[in-house]
DNA sequence: GTGCAGAAATTGGTTGGACCATTGGACCAC
DNA sequence: GTGGTCCAATGGTCCAACCAATTTCTGCAC
């Protein structure tokens, strides 16, 4: 028999309704993200649950990055919510060690590399102009402040993930910025951090300006491993500097 | 003025607080995945707390897939945790259609042909006996049911994530089980689903077996071609069958 | 002693009501 | 306008109880 065809009866579950309920309400009254839900008052009155029952349904969407709470204001819609959404709550044990920093390139070499290669099939010539517009500002940023900028350089990845043509690239790797982010927080002591990825923007650019896919996968390749490159030297320093 | 040198005070914290409370505890008291925390009542007379603050923090852990609540039995571990833990809520908008599907196996191209072409490298002679014993399994019950089997499938493809030496691989693609695990559900109407799929887990794990990365990879893409072929074909039979 | 049914205790889930802290607008004096 | 004060609205916390599922204990029949 199949396991599914019996699934466990759902005897309680009086906040995942609450949560069903204000899908309904958000699509009903067309809410946009940034605009305001009734008050947790107001929830529990109209559900007849009780207004504990409805913070605990809000807390879970708080925790899913659905909503935000602002004491004295109110409670405003962060994204927009659907029936069938799917939920990925992945936590991954930080560390700024080596190994942790190295299995995070690893991962966005993954997703870099084919986001470049999908940029570069199917990017529009906006999207080709968004792209340039980034890489100038980035390259400004570089040369007068002589170093690479997290933010800008930030700004320059996500026009691609966004011109990929799939909003999933864009979505994950923005959850997880925080992640590739620790590079820059604590690059291991590496001085002048990133300088080697600098002329890689520009030859990604190019190859998803210039239509070729693979070309565009090879130069993010190579970005990428640039910044490993950088991680193994920071690694090497810190082995010779102490020894924990 | 740099926006960042006024940062927000922080005026109240008080779930966070409890969480990183429990956090030290389950530290303290080496907790493993499976283990009973206190009781709510306990946690909040330790604590100096309501309950309802507790549950409102253990509602988040819920959330993240931390711990697990069982009405009349307690609250259990689920995961490790510690202090620098990093969440990444991702919630993306499902869909059953051909765009939603296709956008979905962009992302596991990514991560799949990486993972292989690492797992090549690095796998253990243990890992790759597993992922033998896991490749027997599936062939096994594709001959016995005549169709690609659900189960044993994610089994094979699991064993070579982890066998990759990088755990982000597993806890990625675990967090979206269920995202690619939509094909299996509704195919589309494309009978004998996968099928095509079938020979390409023998070649990908005689590569890794044989320890050749971009061979790996390159049967792994294969893989994921086949099921975008089947893809296709399920949106062009929709096509031809129905306009809505 | 063993086994089992039922009572009792334990534990998470829910309720209702109260009060606090913050917010934001109304109003006022200057 | 500017700045200050007041006040209603709103999320945050607390308390005390009760409900529902689960576990544990008890005592009886055998």
């Amino acid at each position: 028999m199949d396991q599914n065809s019996l699934p466990p009866i759902q005897t309680s579950a009086r906040d995942d309704a609450v949560l069903k309920a204000l899908v309904g309400f958000v699509r009903a009254e067309a809410l946009q993200p940034g605009e305001r839900l009734p008050t947790e008052r107001i929830l529990a009155e109209r559900l007849k649950v009780s207004r504990n029952t409805v913070r605990e349904a809000l807390t879970r969407w708080e925790g899913l990055g659905l909503v935000e709470r602002r004491q004295g204001s109110g409670t405003y819609l962060k994204a927009a919510v659907s029936h069938d959404m799917l939920h990925m709550p992945l936590t991954l044990a930080g560390g700024n060690d080596f190994t942790s920093l190295m299995q995070t390139m690893e991962i966005r070499r993954a997703l870099e590399a084919e986001a470049a290669a999908l940029c570069a099939e199917r990017a529009s010539q906006a999207d080709i102009a968004e792209i340039a517009r980034k890489l100038d500002i980035m390259e400004q940023a570089f040369r007068t402040r002589d170093g690479m900028s997290s933010e800008e350089d930030w700004e320059f990845h996500q026009a691609i993930y966004r011109a990929s043509g799939n909003p999933l690239f864009e979505q994950i790797i923005a959850a997880m910025y925080e992640l590739f982010h620790r590079f820059w927080e604590h690059p291991l002591g590496v001085r002048d951090f990133g300088h080697a990825s600098f002329p890689y923007h520009r030859t990604i650019y190019e190859r998803i300006a210039a239509r070729d896919p693979q070309g565009a996968r090879a130069e993010a390749l190579k970005l990428i491993a640039t910044v490993e490159d950088d991680l193994k030297r920071g690694a090497a320093k810190l082995k010779l500097s102490s020894q924990t």
